[in-house]
DNA sequence: AAAATTATCTTGACGCTGTTAAGATATAGC
DNA sequence: GCTATATCTTAACAGCGTCAAGATAATTTT
């Protein structure tokens, strides 16, 4: 689909906008054939121009990789705040909420998300890169700590400052290593054996509910401290 | 290291234990290089054969990856156990303990390690594969179950068939999504950007104990049920 | 408006990869 | 000692990412 966002207008020359078309036939490949399958030669064929043209706009496929990585980490970033809104609206558990929104991202496209956590070779350093994942990342933060009955590290807008959410890495870590592990383990194949109908997304399925619920109930509240007063 | 297990007697031909020549050059090579620097042509040159002369052992680069894979699955297993024993002896905690080798063993080959989750092409049905998945997914249950108070599934020696664990399938799946989504985020540089000194081993030491001890804690423990009857 | 500059894309080549077919050589069986 | 089989080499193939050089289009300058 997208058969080039935009045919070369007369000749063969001067795409046009070819940057986004690369990006998108990467979208494509990645659904398809998987970062196995993915090549950069090949998004340059369905974007219609030569393998040499995408130099001129991300430099090597590295350069390429990282924009795809950078979109994802974006996605999963907007799929996780649209999972707490929802469950706000319908009062469900919010950590449960962004815990399934990440493993339904991954699973949705496995190819992207193994780009964005450099299954091959990306710049983790690109400042466009960074930004995207310190977003995820405060989510996460955030929600984590909203789940212990603790106020948020900063207003929101503003990037929360590293060093200064130290005392809950332990719960953070906690938390997307669970998230993380479960959706590498289910992209990977790695609990195919466990047989069962309908496959991966059956399996989440039937253990999301409690897998999720555990993971809520890990994070120690903190009772004492602060305003809120910590429920259990 | 170990030019090539043996050298070939005297002529060219007939290098005589190529399949473990290349089982250890491949493992060689993940070391060094990581399994993106990892190449079939690299490893035929490191034991001293032509490209083509692995094919009649492995048939292909995904036979050689599904041995080695196999090997990496086993030493897992092997850790893992390895670290019961110590807990043993020392009253440590046996879950964290089995954590604890799981992402120790990732950390020291990240390489290997991707090779065993199929990061690259690998056959997932190859039995010899299969049964040392078996056996550290047995290990995993066996002690999930323990640290719940519950007795194992099986006597020791015997396969654990997967639909009677059905029961226990969430908790074994937030231990080993744990364990796991720590390893691969710590292996992948995802948690990079947290600085610190000492890097990603530093950063395992530091957070290794709270992280386990909530795992731990997390398992809802068997209190009143004594018979295997179902729960919730 | 014409010329010069810059950005963009093509062509052609390089060394690398995994795989295959055909031939050479060593080991094993009779 | 001859034959059969397993093992390895050589040579070639297509596909990969990347680079240098040249062609073409868009943009800016004059």
């Amino acid at each position: 689909m997208a058969e080039a966002t935009s045919r070369p207008a007369r000749g063969h020359y001067h795409h046009g906008a070819l940057r986004q078309a690369m990006i998108a036939a990467a979208e494509d490949v990645l659904a398809e054939r998987g970062l196995g399958g993915f090549t950069l030669r090949e998004c340059a064929r369905r974007a219609g121009v030569s393998p040499a043209a995408p130099s001129h706009h991300f430099g090597n496929l590295t350069g390429l990789l990282t924009a795809i990585a950078t979109l994802g980490f974006d996605d999963l970033a907007t799929a996780m705040e649209a999972a707490i809104t929802a469950a706000e609206e319908q009062g469900g558990n919010r950590l449960a909420a962004i815990a399934r929104a990440y493993v339904e991202t991954a699973l949705g496209n496995p190819g992207r998300f193994r780009v964005v956590f450099g299954q091959r070779d990306m710049d983790r350093l690109d400042p466009a890169f960074r930004a995207a994942a310190t977003r995820a990342f405060g989510i996460l933060v955030r929600e984590v700590r909203l789940s212990r009955g603790l106020p948020p590290l900063a207003p929101p807008g503003e990037k929360p400052a590293i060093h200064v959410l130290e005392p809950d890495l332990p719960e953070v870590l906690l938390a997307w290593s669970v998230v993380h592990g479960f959706s590498t383990l289910l992209i990977d194949g790695a609990l195919d054996f466990l047989g069962g109908e309908g496959g991966r997304q059956a399996l989440l399925d039937r253990n999301a509910g409690r897998l999720f619920a555990m993971l809520a109930a890990a994070l120690p509240t903190a009772e004492g401290l602060a305003k809120p007063s910590g429920r259990d």
